[in-house]
DNA sequence: AAAATTTATGCAACTGGTTGCATAGCGCTG
DNA sequence: CAGCGCTATGCAACCAGTTGCATAAATTTT
């Protein structure tokens, strides 16, 4: 959908490698998002053809064909192109969900243990926001425009985790009650 | 990834033909689901196939080709199976968060209007399912286990787009801050 | 020094989701 | 009764995302 922007962004604020790509998108960069290393070669190599990004083979590449990415001026102007587009917000299709309908519909099948496991899941994201956020955006420090962003951003996840654990507790109580 | 099963679930609500099926996937049954006719055509066809699901020309067909579907036992058994896997928790792939990320790496690109419209939206859905939770679960009802179940996952979307509006809120007022 | 793991890139095949188009009966309106 | 929009189904082509596999250098472990 929107990787490619979403990986240009990412070479705007650091010029990686595809591989430190995808191993920021397992991590702080795209902290909800996930991409494989598979997508994000696939999506440098059409930037690159299309004239966005640049390889050149990495400083500290050695023998390893490993190659090293950065934005063109092209890539710039596209992606505020793109930034500037209205989109459609993000439906919550989570698999869950339709699992506990099937339990309304069918009658109980014991979902109470995965819900146990996603509230440990939820909980353990949360710790992992927590750090980040005491790391980079402590209280009292004064932020940039930029940081103030990115905490929101970070905080978005936060409210989410602590939402879902809240109503998955909630869940339970109901599961229970029957 | 799981239409299939969602679309089994709402069938054991109801038996109904694919354009009613893909109806309510716009509305009320998957309040959160957006699917297209066509793949509600191609995952009736391939259940049709597998013997989870049987079809007969509709009472109301007419001349027309219309066919209602409904759940055979071995695609009960099927969704029980499913129901019983553990799943991965959803990811928060927000387009809108991608462009506030380029946003604070390029510089103020004037995001304000789409959040603004994102809130309205937001706000709409809210509107939609609290009016279908006073149809369905008016306070003081005494509910079945299956509607409280379906309740707690309609207030799921309530607490999600209640949720989203604070955040988009607080996101406009930090960038009317810098 | 050999073996295992990690870093790093890529091909091929498949599944899921989207878009555009085509067909055809039905019900309403002018 | 002609035309329009809605109901209803489906084909074909495409794009995005996933999975399994292959390769090869660098680093770490035994």
């Amino acid at each position: 959908m929107s990787l490619s922007h979403a990986v240009l962004t990412s070479l705007i604020e650091k010029p990686s490698s595809g591989y430190d790509l995808a191993r920021r998108f397992d991590k702080s960069i795209g902290y909800f998002w996930h991409a494989t290393h598979q997508q994000i070669y696939r999506e440098l190599a059409r930037m690159e053809e299309a004239g966005w990004v640049e390889s050149v083979a990495a400083p500290d590449a050695g023998n390893t064909r490993k190659r090293s990415y950065r934005v063109l001026p092209a890539g710039r102007e596209e992606l505020v192109r793109w930034a500037r587009e209205p989109s459609a917000p993000m439906d919550l299709r989570d698999e869950v969900t339709v699992r506990l309908r099937a339990d309304a519909a069918l009658g109980s099948l014991g979902l109470e243990e995965e819900l146990h496991r996603r509230i440990a899941l939820h909980q353990e994201k949360l710790e992992h926001y927590r750090a980040i956020e005491a790391r980079d955006f402590p209280a009292g420090k004064v932020l940039s425009r930029s940081a103030r962003i990115q905490h929101m951003i970070l905080k978005k996840g936060m409210l989410f985790e602590q939402g879902s654990i809240a109503w998955t507790q909630e869940m339970l109580a109901v599961l229970a009650q029957a």
